[in-house]
DNA sequence: CATCTAATTAGATTATAATCTAATTAGATT
DNA sequence: AATCTAATTAGATTATAATCTAATTAGATG
């Protein structure tokens, strides 16, 4: 599924007519005079929404003699529906989540045998990667001095003030009167 | 639900830049200027897209020290994208759909003992569950002669005329050079 | 092929809304 | 209180779209 058939989706069901035919078609077949009828429009008015909804593969249409029957596709329907629940579930997980195993692979590159930073990683998702790494030495709640905060870091890095920056930047910690904090995990940018 | 606001959910959603907020908000908290660096927009418009998402209530925020983090609701995400499927199953039951037993009682106002049609009712509703009635008599891929049309009716009311008429009108027939035919029982009125 | 009915298209009007820049507000920190 | 940062509001611009009337098309029937 993708993002503009989705959007499009709710674009076209997101206008009170058209969720009141599809409110009437739920009930069954209906021809365009009839459902004009019931709602207080015109011929082409309903002919303009149901263009709409034949567009999106909801509702489709069986002529019978002179007259052309509009039916609702409660399947697709229901699928459309659903979509915004799962959205991301596909494409997120090629562009953002990173597995276990990504995880690993990154810092098996980045990092050298005595578990030094050979560079900082310059792709955002690396770079994220590492500093999450740096991070595990600190304690959540407790309070840690600049100098505490940059003795860590030069355990791995030499450059504890682009590190140090990062963590601000990407909301791991908070620096407070000179003090940092590690910020709950969920706020994590990670 | 009332239709309103499912029509107000879809159009909320139904705009790209939203929907690709929710995606992001569904990986977990995210803070307004990170939304905007992570879409490529001002943040006043992220601002203005959270405003509606708060609104539909898909959206809450947590405030940590001065920023504002945005959270996902996304068991009420997931009711609204399922309410359009149940569409009527509340509403429609009051004002059109009808009970075997609404039925019955129907049949018994307008009919009389040896079931004559005492008059026919002006009410749509009403008048289909007689004019249904009345059907019933015909066979399905048959054809009538307007006599015999007539016939048939005048068992149940002197006006065959107007009734026969009905029967058009609400597609419950056709009339094909002066014989009669049922139409399909799935393009009925009813 | 003429006619009828239902549906659609064209074009105009009017309303809605996405986005930006600039200005303002809200809260936290010093 | 003064200052910083993040968020919001105001106002303008531009694009989109719902609905109508009038005209046209498509298909079925005579």
């Amino acid at each position: 599924m993708q993002l503009d058939r989705l959007v499009n989706f709710h674009k076209t069901v997101g206008d009170k007519t058209r969720l009141r035919i599809i409110g009437l078609l739920k009930e069954g077949p209906l021809h365009g005079q009839a459902i004009a009828g019931k709602l207080g429009l015109t011929p082409p008015t309903i002919s303009h929404h149901l263009t709409k909804l034949k567009e999106i593969n909801i509702v489709y249409q069986r002529r019978h003699k002179n007259t052309i029957y509009y039916n609702l596709n409660e399947k697709h329907l229901a699928f459309l529906a659903e979509s915004i629940i799962k959205l991301g579930d596909e494409d997120m997980n090629e562009a953002f989540k990173v597995s276990e195993e990504e995880k690993h692979n990154i810092l098996k590159n980045f990092l050298d045998s005595d578990g030094k930073l050979k560079t900082l990683p310059s792709q955002l998702k690396k770079r994220l990667i590492i500093l999450e790494h740096i991070l595990k030495g600190f304690e959540i709640g407790r309070t840690y001095s600049e100098l505490e905060i940059n003795q860590h870091i030069k355990k791995f890095h030499d450059d504890f003030a682009t590190i140090r920056r990062e963590f601000i930047n990407n909301h791991f910690m908070t620096r407070n009167r000179g003090y940092y904090e590690l910020n709950p995990r969920e706020l994590w940018r990670i």
